[in-house]
DNA sequence: CCGAACTTTCACGTAAACGGCAATGTTGCG
DNA sequence: CGCAACATTGCCGTTTACGTGAAAGTTCGG
């Protein structure tokens, strides 16, 4: 009547491995990663195996993307999670108060964090994207090269089926 | 009658400490490229100094780009280099053959490369670009709140004059 | 309750990408 | 020619980001 076969007894908490699999990575960078202070899993079992929550994984999906993708340090990584953490916590002192500017501060200061992340993330696009424009250029003129060598072809065998 | 400082006696050649300045990173880096097969200077001086020529900087920027940038790897990095070397060898194919379809082909392969490039890059951008577009749909939440804040505070205080 | 599979911590190993000497040679202004 | 400044090769050290056991404990279906 029950089959989860691997994992979860618990409601939706996963063991390492399981994680691992589905962001594409091992158990041991995983544990690396929090050894470094990136994350720390939701729960323990029992038995003090790791498990992990829908948020940590999310987590965890985020810092696999900003390495991998991004080509991110996780030092940098960290930086832009504790960046996250200082919006959680500012969450908690929004509500620690009641005064409007105090609150209008704090979201202030939240959205400037975003901007900043996503200023770092956009001035890496537009790097790539100039790379990509120049290697584009020359693409376009081979293009063109082709298409004048067909013209030629086709004019010298006029006579000549294409094939 | 001479002023240049601090080097090229020869035809705009650079020794390594100049390159090194100007595209932003150390000799020793520039030796460990070389090590790994990434480039050969130009020249050698008569005590066997290395020279660099504009071809050579332009490469070490690109090598530098895909890196910093980019976050390649140097095996990448020499990976998209060797692509850039299969054409240029294919360029002197193309010009020891007379046979338009050869021609063709030579041409139609170093445009495959140049899009395989492409596709590299772009891929990256896109996985960048959904990093960016996630953090904007955060920072858009968090504006609709300072606005409703603000609007809250405008009601509230209607008497009282905004400080 | 048993065994196979999984997990934990600890520790050592490693590949990549340099940094930093040392010993020696080269440049080039004065 | 003399010497300060820079370069070369060689080699060992370091940091980052894990891989790879070892030894011991945990889960869980049968």
């Amino acid at each position: 009547m029950n089959d989860t076969k691997t994992a979860a007894a618990a409601p939706g908490l996963l063991r390492i491995q399981e994680v691992a699999a589905q962001i594409g990575t091992t158990p041991r960078s995983i544990r690396y990663w929090e050894e470094q202070g990136l994350l720390t899993p939701a729960a323990r079992s029992d038995g003090d195996y790791r498990l992990y929550d829908a948020t940590d994984v999310e987590r965890l999906r985020f810092i696999k993307g900003l390495r991998d993708d991004a080509g991110f340090s996780l030092a940098e990584v960290a930086q832009l999670l504790e960046d996250e953490a200082a919006r959680e916590r500012s969450h908690e002192a929004y509500h620690a108060t009641t005064d409007p500017e105090a609150r209008l501060r704090i979201l202030r200061d939240r959205a400037a964090r975003y901007e900043h992340q996503i200023d770092m993330l956009r001035g890496k696009i537009g790097r790539l994207q100039s790379m990509v424009d120049e290697t584009e250029a020359r693409l376009t003129r081979e293009s063109a090269k082709v298409a004048a060598l067909i013209d030629e072809m086709a004019v010298a065998g006029t006579g000549e089926a294409a094939k």
